[in-house]
DNA sequence: GATGAATGAGCTTTCATTCAT
DNA sequence: AATGAATGAAAGCTCATTCAT
């Protein structure tokens, strides 16, 4: 029975979770982990702390299931370029504007990553064993490489060189972007860095 | 007498606040800023709690004064490099190579930056408006981009998008070291990275 | 329902801080505010450290309230003893009466006021700006002076001159007997001390 | 020898002692005693912490004798006050002027008498076990009263209640013109006061 | 599911005093 | 006499988590 509702739609407490996570992530991002407090976050969310244990059974846990949301969003979004029908050039331009349109609209998505995810190992180590917590992003991300190397246009180089291309420069960017110290808008380097990633990858 | 040793030599009292610094650092780089506690460092230094704070007025003072060791120290590599008589295609293979190499024999340095400084906003916007904890550093990468435009070898582009990139991928590239996921060791991907980011910067 | 007990009858968390303020009260009027520590509170009050703050967001926080909470019970006996029907000299002997009575009986409330806050202006400056901290008080005092001014039995002088000879005789009478100098209990100085103050303030 | 020289002149270690003393008293009197720290004190006498205490054995100790300092300064003046030849009256209006105008030059004595003597017990009661901090002065305002009832002209009442009234009464004005409520400058009060409390002393 | 008072270990920081020099 | 680094107990306060209601 319960399954089955699973399967098919969101129960309410699934609804109430997401939005406590999109909360919690807000706060986690603009804030810090270790400075967001329990309370601090269930009054936020309009509910007692005690209830709020209802949902989350510690702030790890929390930690993790925002994490594994974020995965999942960034995962699906890469899905849809993969899937698409353009070339590797242009899959590259796409992934550039993807991640930096989520940076201008949902920047905690990718603040979370950088500076709660990556930064604090303690929280993660214990809970995301592996990578399983970002399994969805890293997915995805190896099938593009892939597809690259087997079309030909990629060098066949070691996956974690790309994949620290990539993510580092997104992520330096981004955070620079935070740090306000850009003279430009975001969105006005794509091209340049999506030149810069594609000449770094690419077969000379 | 002890005017000429003071300025000479540093004074008893220095050396014991750097000393500290490094056992801090190896500290908070490993365990975390906020999982790292006071008591515990004085434990790790030998010396009393009370003491410590003769030392450092606050543990952020610390953090600060941490950072501002690390920035002096890469700072100090990068001009020895930026005064050698090498190419800018050469100097980069340098970069790498050096980044490559504190990261392996003090990896602190590069952890503290990427995992404390980088992602405790709240610490640091207080004790280092705007970049002054990282200027020495900061100062010596815009001098290598300046003199590569200057000589025709790269492309004359915004300083930052190459700041995105030199530091994001490096940095990128130690995180992964760092979790273990990497296939071979971090030194052996130095022609490679130094090759992509040349491709992404150089004049094509 | 909830709303009508309210303002009827005083909430469980307001009767438990009444509660923890005549205790504090108490250990700060015998053991002085610095000597007195919040662990030293709340042990006496039966209650872990953390869960007093629930109560008070602070040990200032706390001082502060229990001022309020003592210049609203001399203001009410004051507000009683104006509202009567007597003559100024009698009021005198009342109001004479009445603060050793208290001085007696609740010497705390007195001790507070005298050796906390008169003497520990960096503790209430924040807390309590102007006088708002004796309001209650101060207000009743001053009634009693311009009603026996206007009724043509006490000189019109200034205002502070008359509360210094009340307050600083009173509570000069209470500290000495507090010392245990006096050679007599304290009530029996009540007779003397109103015709002092009588004579002091009357029209010759 | 040195007994000698100690009651002929002070020594180098007495005048060393006593502008410690002036300096620790300002402090204590304008900061508290509690708020106020040996280093602190040391740092505005312009001495190490280490060399302080070969001058004072304890905190408690300094403040005892800042006592003893004070109390002799009062009593001086209120011996030549009682040696002088004139009336009662003219007596109180002479120690109402000398009070208020210590008041006003060196305000740090008297507030120090208010706010650290008499509200800390706990530091005195080891230390002046009895009143023995302010017998000097003590002494010299019991031989006042005494001279003045054998005259014939104050009232015989007990010596306590007599001293309430005037030390309490001056002490209320002087707190009044710390707190900057008094809406004249203090001695203009002078007049009021001494006639109030020669209308509560005397023999009506 | 929901509340929020309660817990208690542990945090950063302070400070009177000592002692090697 | 003089220095100031060193001590260590204890202060005020925080916070993830629990539990009676």
């Amino acid at each position: 029975m319960e399954n089955i509702s699973e399967k098919l739609a969101p129960t309410k407490k699934e609804d109430r979770k997401t939005s406590i996570m999109q909360i919690a992530l807000k706060l986690f991002s603009t804030e810090g982990f270790y400075t967001t407090t329990m309370p601090a976050i269930a009054k936020k969310v309009g509910m007692s702390v005690g209830n709020f244990y209802n949902y989350f059974s510690s702030k790890d846990e929390l930690a993790k299931e925002i994490m594994l949301y974020i995965s999942s969003v960034l995962g699906e979004k890469l899905r849809e370029i993969n899937r698409s029908d353009k070339s590797v050039r242009e899959k590259i331009d796409m992934i550039v504007k993807m991640y930096f349109q989520i940076a201008q609209e949902r920047p905690e998505l990718i603040e979370y990553f950088l500076r709660i995810f990556l930064s604090n190992r303690e929280i993660f180590t214990k809970a995301c064993t592996g990578m399983i917590c970002v399994s969805d992003f890293i997915t995805e991300l190896t099938l593009f490489f892939d597809n690259g190397v087997q079309s030909g246009d990629l060098k066949d180089q070691d996956f974690f060189s790309a994949l620290g291309l990539f993510m580092g420069y997104l992520g330096g960017m981004v955070f620079l972007n935070g740090e306000e110290v850009l003279t430009k808008p975001l969105n006005e380097y794509e091209t340049t860095i999506a030149e810069n990633i594609y000449n770094a990858l690419r077969k000379q």
